[in-house]
DNA sequence: TGAACTCTCAGTCGAGTCGTCTGAGATAAG
DNA sequence: CTTATCTCAGACGACTCGACTGAGAGTTCA
């Protein structure tokens, strides 16, 4: 009855970020990547990794080749949502507004940033305002969870 | 070398959760609560669950009398910035904004919700707007982590 | 064909966490 | 003094996680 714990780990996190990069590698490439001296072992780690994150249905493994090849399901947004909801649900029953209002309080926004979210909050989506850091995200959409 | 974890847990959190409902609580009126019908091994349970906590530094406890008192060194708010700030660290390099901007894409905002968030984007701190949950914590101002 | 190589896959190991529980010793109450 | 309650240290079993080993299947190439 120890620790469920079902989210990417550091040392996954590793590799989803490379998997985000450059889908569609082999276990090969990661590791010489990774580890660069590697031998077997480390090679090995990285397999093991991966397993693991199939398992959690982080990413997806192409078998039809010999040599397999591993993408990654779910994006830096997706993954994202995914905490912040983990978040809402153990902190604020489940509701993310909360989590929202912190953020607008402790955050202190610069110029661009305060457009583009009064862009997002009064519901026009055509903000130009590019951050660098988040992306739009294909169909994510009002995620009500409603427990 | 496996999980370095430092965050409350579900059942820490809990015994946290009663902490701020009734601060100043002893080992047994907790116990009462969470274990209607336990006996000893629930209260000693009860009390390494307080342990840890104070070991992580997310309650205190008055020594001063025979039968300590625990209380939350930490809040909802508190946790919740704790939370965020780690996720920022290990998915959008440190910036919270990418999160900020997440929440508001995704999560569709009630009127009220709208109204107040406006007012806090716009430094406005006067919003009347109570939505319950969230309440102005203390101490907490611009936390740049700038890694 | 057959040896050398690389891949997959299953299993193991050590360190660490977490919830649970036991037992010893100190303190308070009757 | 006896009894009850508290604190504190330690230990357990189940589980995670990064690292590693070894066996066996598939590929490559002389």
């Amino acid at each position: 009855m120890a620790r469920p714990a079902q989210d990417v780990t550091e040392s996954e996190l590793t590799v989803l970020r490379m998997l985000w990069e450059r889908p569609g590698s082999t276990i090969r490439q990661l590791t010489d990547v990774l580890y660069p001296r590697g031998g077997p072992a480390q090679y090995a780690t990285v397999q093991k990794l991966l397993d693991r994150m199939e398992a959690k249905g982080y990413i997806e493994r192409d078998r039809s080749m010999f040599v397999h090849l591993f993408s990654a399901r779910v994006d830096r947004d997706g993954l994202i949502g995914q905490r912040l909801r983990g978040l809402a649900e153990s902190l604020c029953d489940g509701s993310l507004t909360p989590l929202l209002t912190h953020l607008a309080r402790v955050e202190d926004l610069s110029p661009e940033d305060r457009l583009a979210l009064r862009a997002i909050i009064d519901g026009s989506d055509s903000a130009g305002v590019g951050n660098g850091q988040t992306r739009p995200a294909k169909g994510r959409r009002r995620g009500r969870s409603a427990s």
